[in-house]
This record gives structure tokens, C-alpha cells and sequence, in this order.
DNA sequence: TTGATTACATACACCTGTGTATGTATTGTT
DNA sequence: AACAATACATACACAGGTGTATGTAATCAA
């Protein structure tokens, strides 16, 4: 049994400085990356010595998991999922954040850093379902023809994140006539989930 | 004046040590990426001491530089790009090599580390002009609908690489799924080229 | 109020990578 | 043959990051 205080000081305090660490972490990735993201960094730019920071995150790859998770929840899906447009144009909102970087950098640290890897991999795992053609059955998602195309949607605006990432986060010259063509791609894709449905 | 010699021995061992240090860069990244592509580390694999990699590059970028350069020389466009369908299979074939993480872990360093930042991304910048739609006139991109089309498969293809390199190289479920719609754009794409030359 | 726990800060030893200076053997020049 | 240049190897000093142990002030339970 836990008693509660009135106040429950250290615990806000904690959950601070706590947050304060994972923002770091997502702050640095942006704007340095991976390979610059150390924990001296991270301490540096939440305010708060190394010794915080191993206290709230004796694993390394945990405060990693951390940010990840805080980023997906950040860049999170549009709930109304009710036409492939509709998915498109918030997948789109979401990869041009800066914390979309976030999510490509942990990608390919997760590949390269083995002591990181297997944990943080399940962690990927586990968000990604959150993008799977399941959860848009009501866009008419399901059945082989439209998974296709909502897998093609889906890796567009992963490249179009990418690009954005390896540019500073600016527009690149064409990414506008890509996503013109993303959202003809839906709209033709949601005229005939119509029409299956009639 | 150059003197020439018949053996020119030291000149071919230089190359073959330049070559074999480029070579552990490009194997290192895509190992173990860029964070960990050291020089400690490449010198490792290359069989040579700090001390020839800081005779033949005393800049670390330009070595990153000339693995770029190799990188791009081994996944060339196919010369013959008569139709998109040719281009997109083309492409294909390149983005799924490992090298093509290079690429990627490139861009994004070019992005992440001032240090080598402008020399990389002028190199990139030169590199991807092989890629830009005047490169494929003959399969009829050029005039702005074609275009669309065309930068969407090029985005496409950087996808599918993102997603090998973010998975040991393998291809993803859905990988195949996309590729054949993919391929089912640019034969449409094809036909309307066609039909427009009739 | 006293002891225990939490939430940090401080400090030290260690490791790894880097810059740079210098040594040296082979090759090329005259 | 003597000198110079190339192509490395070796060595040292230094910087930055990490692991870990310990110190300490504030909070909480009794």
C-alpha cells in the first residue's frame, strides 16, 4: 500500500526532470543526430548533471526508447481514418515535423548500435502497428488492391520525412508534385472503395 | 616534366592502399554507420596504420567523399532508359544493394556534422543530378505530368532503400507489394507517353 | 524527531578517438 | 652513389565520453 501525500513534491520534480531528459534526447537527434547525441549533451541541454541523468535512466537504450515513444505519440495519426485522403494528408502533417527525424535516426541506430538494438527494435515493432492497413479499415483498407496502394502511400511519406530530414527539415524542390500524386493515388483509390461499396 | 617508370610501383601501391580505405569506409557504414565509422576503425579494416590514412587523406571528409563517389559509381542508373518501367526496375536493383546505405547514413551526416557538412552535400548535390528527369527524356519525362509521376517513383525507390537499410537488408513485408504498384505506375505512365507520341 | 528513501550532484578512473610530430624503408632522380 | 620524395608506421599528448562510487540535500514514513 502507497501512501499519498498531499503534495507528492519529488515525484513531480522527478517526472521534470524526467521529461526535461527525453526532450534533450529528442532536441539533440534533430539537430545533431545520433552520433553527437551523447549523455553529456543530453545533460547539457536539459540543465541537470550526468548523475540525473543515470539515476532516471541507468540503460541508455531506455532513454532512447523513451524518446521514441514520446515522438510517436507527438506525430500521431490522424483518428479519423474515414478516406485515404484524409490518411495522407495527416501522414503528410506528421513526417514534415522535425521530430520525424527523430523517428529515422533511431531506425538506423537501432540497425547500427547493437548494444541498443534488440530493445529499442521492439519498441519500432510495437508503434509501427499503430500504421498498419488495420487500423484504416473504414479508408476501405483490407482487401489486397488497396493494401498496395496504402503500402505505396505509406513508404512516400516516409521518403518525403527523409527528405525532409537530410535538408534541414525544408521543402525539397518536388516534394510538392509528390504529394499531389499521393493524394490523386488516394482520392482514385477511395472512389472505388466507393463503389465496391455500393 | 613526369618522369615515367616502367613499374610505377609505389604508385599502384598508393591506389590500391586509397582503394582499400575507401573500401573499409563503405564497408564500416554499412555495418556499423556513421557514428561508429571511425578512423581507428577503418584503418582495422583496411590493414593499415592512422598513418596512411593521414597521408592519403588528411581530411576525413574527403575520404567520405570518395566513398560516396564509389558508392554512387557502383549503383549507376541503367544507361538504356527508354521507358519508366525500365527505370523503376533499374532503380530497384540499386536501392536494395547494401551500398545504398551509404547513401542514406551520407546524407544524413552531411545534415548532422557541420565539420564535413558543406564539402559532403556539394558532392551529393553533383552526384544527384544523374538522377534529375532530364537524364530519362526518352522515357518521355520532361513535360510536367510525367514529371510528377517520375519524382514519386524516384521517392519511391529512396523509401524501399530506407527500408533494407533499416532492416539488415531485407526487404520488408510489404516491400514486393509496392514495387509491383510501382511498376503498374510506370507502365501507365509508359502508355501515356506513347500514346501522346502517336 | 529520527531514520530511511528519493533525487539528484560531484569526483575519479578508464577508454577510445584524434591531431600531430617524427621515424623509416622503399622508390625515384640525378 | 647520393640525395630527395613518397608511403607509410610509430608514438605521444590531449580531448571527450562513459561507468561507477560516493556525497548530500530534500522528502517521506514512523
Amino acid at each position: 500500500m502507497k501512501a499519498q501525500t498531499l503534495t507528492n513534491l519529488n515525484d513531480a520534480r522527478s517526472q521534470a526532470t524526467r521529461s526535461r531528459l527525453v526532450q534533450a534526447t529528442i532536441d539533440s537527434l534533430i539537430e545533431h543526430g545520433y552520433s553527437k547525441t551523447t549523455g553529456v549533451e543530453i545533460c547539457r541541454r536539459a540543465g541537470v548533471t550526468r548523475g540525473a541523468l543515470n539515476h532516471h535512466f541507468p540503460d541508455y537504450s531506455a532513454l532512447l526508447i523513451d524518446a521514441l515513444r514520446e515522438v510517436y505519440t507527438t506525430l500521431k495519426v490522424e483518428p479519423d481514418a474515414s478516406s485515404l485522403e484524409r490518411v495522407v494528408r495527416s501522414g503528410y502533417k506528421n513526417v514534415v515535423q522535425p521530430e520525424f527525424k527523430v523517428v529515422i535516426e533511431l531506425w538506423l541506430a537501432s540497425q547500427n548500435d547493437p548494444a541498443i538494438g534488440d530493445k529499442l527494435a521492439r519498441a519500432i515493432a510495437e508503434s509501427a502497428y499503430a500504421f498498419s492497413p488495420k487500423s484504416f479499415r473504414r479508408a476501405g483498407i483490407g482487401e489486397p488492391a488497396a493494401n498496395a496502394i496504402y503500402y505505396t502511400l505509406f513508404e512516400l511519406l516516409i521518403a518525403i520525412g527523409l527528405g525532409r530530414a537530410t535538408s534541414g527539415g525544408k521543402a525539397s524542390a518536388h516534394e510538392h508534385m509528390v504529394f499531389e500524386t499521393m493524394l490523386d493515388l488516394a482520392r482514385q483509390q477511395d472512389s472505388l472503395g466507393v463503389k465496391n461499396n455500393e
